[in-house]
DNA sequence: CGCCAGGTTAGAG
DNA sequence: CTCTAACATGGC
């Protein structure tokens, strides 16, 4: 095996991240053990599979299936780092945050907790499509059930690791094979179309890394079944914008009526003017009204 | 049983 | 540009 440490900014929660990857039994990505992290990620020609942990104020990774002699670790810094949102800097958005009415609380009780992301675009997408218009717990669900039959599945030291599907294989995929799964046609079609567009090269990480915020938005937006709010998710999941901000979320509204007691959901417009206080931290503001669920 | 869920699209006004 | 119906199925 092959460790390395990645050391961590001040307003980062270990913890707190944790308990997100906890949020479902039905997750099936990653598995947490007595604090930590299990996950498969892919490498160029290599799956790794590494085990996440914390200690002295740094994320200490191993690479279970690896040699001392590894090269590609810098690979996984890299994505760890993306994973769990390193690079942000999030004093500024603390300082914001202490003075407002809606998430002071929240900060103050989270502190530390990050945008958990995915740094695989494709994956991104994928999920919030199949997330799209249905509850949570069904979600992962279908999630399931879609990276089990279509998936990369690795059994080693007594855990399974899974890799997402990849866009080749999704996009020779039709209705015969997601319908079973309880896709809705809708579903099946837009995840297919997305894969297609990832294999036609249409769309990439890399190419939609060097696009402005507006631009990459409206490249992701380009494609069937992505809206405003499945760009945002992405842009804020796997390319780290503070600013992304999916307005027709759902737990969003429910959670700006439970804390400002409102009978009724918000109108998209009034959620437009309560967003307009956090302008530029967009996406963290929505993290911690999320949290507050 | 009814309402809602981490929405999107196409079409009408 | 904004509003609406249709899509479609489980969770509670």
């Amino acid at each position: 095996m092959y460790q390395f440490s990645i050391p961590v900014p001040v307003e980062f929660s270990y913890d707190r991240c944790i308990e997100f990857l906890l949020r479902s039994p039905k997750e099936i990505l990653h598995s947490v053990a007595d604090g930590k992290v299990y996950k498969a990620i892919l490498l160029k020609d290599f799956v790794a599979l590494t085990e996440v942990g914390f200690s002295n104020r740094q994320i200490m990774v191993t690479v279970l299936n690896a040699g001392p002699d590894f090269k590609d670790h810098f690979i996984i810094e890299e994505y760890i780092s993306q994973w769990f949102d390193l690079y942000t800097d999030l004093k500024p958005f603390y300082a914001m945050a202490q003075n407002d009415k809606l998430l002071s609380q929240l900060v103050d009780q989270f502190y530390g907790y990050r945008i958990v992301g995915q740094p695989d675009l494709f994956e991104s997408l994928a999920w919030a499509v199949i997330g799209q218009q249905i509850n949570l717990s069904f979600a992962y669900t279908l999630k399931q059930r879609f990276v089990e039959s279509f998936g990369y599945k690795q059994v080693a030291q007594d855990k399974t690791f899974y890799l997402f599907p990849t866009p080749e294989e999704v996009a020779r995929l039709n209705d015969v094979d997601l319908l079973p799964l309880q896709f809705s046609k809708q579903k099946s079609k837009y995840v297919v179309e997305i894969a297609k567009a990832f294999v036609n090269q249409e769309v990439s990480k890399e190419s939609i890394a060097k696009l402005s915020f507006e631009e990459a938005k409206q490249k992701l937006m380009s494609i069937k079944g992505v809206g405003n709010w499945t760009a945002n998710y992405a842009l804020m999941k796997t390319f780290r914008y503070p600013n992304a901000f999916p307005l027709e979320d759902a737990g969003v509204h429910n959670a700006i009526k439970n804390l400002k007691r409102m009978k009724t959901k918000p109108t998209l417009d009034q959620v437009s003017r309560v967003f307009k206080k956090y302008k530029g931290w967009e996406a963290y503001a929505t993290l911690y009204l999320w949290k507050s669920l």
